[in-house]
DNA sequence: AGCACGCCGACT
DNA sequence: GTCGGCGTGCTC
């Protein structure tokens, strides 16, 4: 019956015996956008082409779903009664080769999908629709045969015969949107069409070219070569206010000039606005803005733009490392080391190693960045992989903060406070000199833990294995896992026993409310992740700080990273053993960078400064390191212990984390799959053990540790591993997590 | 991702 | 006796 439909093209093809297959392009391998092992094959209808990155509707089941036409050899041949029709195909450029074969690599490299890697590609779902034009008004008839102050304020603004919708005309004018229908009633005002808005200009590379140090510029010249070149990794390695960024925006400024696409990955939403100013000052424009927090209607718009070659700067999340990229020729991850450039949920990718994955397949530079290298940046840069540029002072002779430990266990804060006598007197005498002073805590809220002195009672999550965190100025005890909530009572819920219950450790509110009753004239601000007021807020109270309006911030992480504070002139960071607690294998690494960064927030420009390490481990190699101002001491010692313990970057992990709604399930099928595990002379697997976090949003969690020699091929072990092994029935799930970051 | 198909509790 | 709960599995 599908006979019938036979192209007749075909027909005179087979008749003329020209060819007797019909053309290849009759069938095409159509990726979907989730978890289907392969792409699946359609027909193409007459008169319709679709080419490898077209981006195709196609019906699947009893809907129409959005794919992208793949290169695979289609899996159905044309005689399959199997096959639909395309239905349609959008008028957007298509999906560059290169970006598809960047979603192979990733879906392999992270054993999962290509469809699920897809899907992050297509996440502007209104994008593949053309954006309607708006409707507008322009001053074009005769005037009105009655003129009014109110409609001649609005003839005033009209006057510039430009084209202006109909609230912006009536807000601009200062009259209410009846005048102005008046005055189209009386054809004054005609309407028009206005056309979208572009997304951004283009950046001018040459807008205001900074005046680099020698070392900058060595640096930036290395990198401008290194523009022509094909790909290369290059490591920038300068410590907090060293100039990093000034160098990379002239390998910026390079690509642009050459009429390339550019991408600045930022591990912080925080941090874009800051740094989309910065960017604006050398080139004139802000770049295209992409992470979660962009509304849809300016994410399409950007899609669509980095789609069409229209925007050139992309400066965003990991995320924006899928957007559709006709035509990328430098990738720039900032902050390298960071966490925040690991997914942990859906597909689990590092974006610092994808950009370098995504430069080898366009063949094009990839830049990192960083104060505190990451140990695998670090050791490719020493064994030659990577270039490396080392920016070894900071700007304007500012100096690197005096860093001194207090041992919490000689010099101790008063019962239930929290700062030594030794901080309290700096924070005094920093403040009375009109500087500005830091403290430093990682931990959000007042208290991590509340307990009924009576009967011993403490109050945990009913979702999650963690203890409730009482946020004393909501009156709540908050779960910082899955963001249960409930309401602090008056009476223990246990004994009954009323005032009862106590608060176990500090958090910054707990923090600010020591400060306040020991400085009760100083300017006080709290900064923390959850604060009221979102991230709009945050921005706020930053420039507030930069502007002189604090004398003393009390922070979490947020206030460690890239934020400028001219001012200050102490940092004290209240436990500065916080990290080293839980000992995996990054511990050190990131309590390094993370005291680096944040004693670095002290003394960016002139002055004198100090920071003060409050900890009970004073002689631990981390803290030494930092005390001493010795990176390389830190970084020679844990690479070596890497390499002892053959652990990454020496070696290769993975692990499995098996969960399910309950302990048995989670348990029984991470069993079962580890009995599934096929020996191997060089790959060991370890566990399963029940995870450190052992139940999340109410799922328990098993977890299991797959340890490779770095030439093995732990994809295909874990994928041959998957596929011979039971399947996870019901609720249970079973996540691969390829070089895993946490350990939790 | 949806959506249908398929087997077990409270209702007209 | 039926409506509907969502567990399971398929979609070119």
């Amino acid at each position: 019956m599908d006979d019938r439909q036979t192209p007749p093209s075909d027909d005179l093809f087979s008749s003329a015996g020209l060819a007797p297959e019909r053309p290849a392009s009759d069938v095409v391998s159509v990726l979907l956008p989730f978890a289907v092992a392969e792409p699946y094959s359609y027909r193409v209808p007459h008169g319709m082409s679709a080419a490898p990155g077209d981006i195709v509707q196609v019906p699947l089941g009893t809907r129409d779903v959005v794919g992208v036409v793949w290169d695979d050899v289609p899996g159905l041949d044309r005689t399959s009664n199997r096959l639909r029709h395309v239905a349609a195909r959008f008028n957007t450029p298509p999906l560059a080769a290169e970006a598809r074969k960047f979603v192979d690599w990733v879906a392999g490299y992270t054993v999962s999908t290509r469809g699920m890697v897809l899907r992050m590609v297509l996440r502007a779902p209104g994008a593949l629709e053309p954006e309607g034009s708006r409707p507008g008004l322009r001053l074009a008839g005769p005037p009105p045969e009655r003129i009014t102050p109110a409609r001649q304020r609005v003839l005033d603004v009209a006057a510039d015969g430009l084209a202006w919708s109909k609230s912006g005309l009536a807000g601009a004018a200062g009259v209410s949107p009846g005048v102005v229908d008046g005055l189209v009633a009386a054809g004054t005002l005609i309407p028009v069409e206005i056309p979208p808005l572009a997304v951004a200009v283009p950046p001018d590379p040459g807008f205001a070219v900074a005046s680099l140090n020698p070392a900058q510029a060595a640096g930036a010249a290395a990198l401008r070569s290194a523009a022509g070149e094909g790909f290369s990794v290059t490591l920038i390695d300068g410590v907090t206010g060293s100039g990093k960024t000034e160098v990379y925006f002239e390998a910026v400024a390079e690509i642009l000039s050459r009429g390339g696409q550019v991408l600045i990955l930022l591990p912080e939403i925080a941090l874009t606005a800051t740094f989309l100013d910065r960017f604006a000052l050398r080139f004139g424009q802000r770049p295209a803005e992409w992470h979660s927090d962009v509304a849809p209607r300016i994410r399409e718009r950007v899609w669509r733009g980095v789609a069409d070659g229209s925007v050139r700067a992309v400066v965003g999340a990991r995320s924006a490392l899928f957007l559709p990229f006709p035509d990328l020729r430098l990738v720039v991850v900032d902050e390298e080391h960071d966490s925040a450039y690991k997914q942990e949920d859906g597909v689990t990718y590092h974006a610092r190693d994808m950009a370098v994955v995504r430069g080898q397949i366009g063949r094009f530079p990839v830049v990192l960045s960083s104060a505190t290298p990451s140990i695998e940046s670090r050791v490719n840069a020493d064994q030659g992989r990577y270039r490396r540029i080392v920016l070894p002072d900071r700007f304007a002779g500012a100096a690197l903060p005096d860093v001194s430990a207090i041992d919490l266990r000689l010099d101790q804060p008063e019962r239930g406070r929290w700062l030594a006598p030794r901080l309290v007197s700096a924070v005094a005498a920093t403040i009375a000199d009109g500087g500005q002073a830091l403290l430093f805590l990682n931990r959000r809220g007042y208290a991590p833990l509340t307990l009924c002195r009576t009967c011993g009672h403490r109050f945990q999550c009913p979702n999650c294995a963690t203890w409730l965190v009482e946020h004393r100025f909501r009156g709540q005890l908050v779960c910082h896992h899955c963001g249960h909530a409930e309401p602090r009572p008056q009476n223990c819920p246990q004994c009954g026993n009323e005032d009862t219950l106590v608060a176990c450790g500090p958090g910054v509110e707990r923090l600010a409310e020591e400060v306040l009753s020991r400085f009760p004239a100083a300017r006080t601000t709290v900064l923390s992740s959850d604060m009221l007021g979102g991230v709009q807020r945050i921005r706020r109270e930053l420039k507030a700080i930069a502007d002189g309006e604090a004398d003393i911030i009390i922070g979490t992480q947020l206030v460690a990273k890239g934020h400028n504070f001219p001012l200050l002139r102490l940092v004290g960071v209240v436990d500065a053993d916080l990290g080293l607690a839980h000992g995996d294998l990054r511990a050190a690494e990131r309590t390094f960078q993370l005291l680096s960064q944040v004693t670095g927030r002290a003394g960016r420009v002139g002055g004198a400064s100090r920071a003060f390490l409050q900890t009970s481990a004073p002689d631990h190699p981390v803290i030494q390191a930092i005390v001493a101002g010795d990176r390389e001491a830190f970084y020679l010692r844990e690479i070596e212990e890497r390499r002892i313990a053959q652990l990454p970057p020496f070696a290769r992990l993975a692990a499995i984390i098996v969960s399910g709604p309950d302990r048995a399930s989670a348990r029984g099928h991470a069993t079962a799959l580890r009995a599934a595990a096929p020996p191997s002379d060089t790959i060991s697997v370890f566990g399963p053990a029940e995870a450190p976090l052992a139940v999340i949003r109410g799922q328990h969690r098993y977890r299991m540790l797959i340890h490779a020699p770095r030439s093995a091929d732990v994809q295909s072990y874990v994928r041959q591993w998957l596929a011979a092994a039971p399947q996870p029935r019901g609720s249970v799930r079973a996540q691969v997590d390829i070089d895993p970051q946490s350990f939790m």
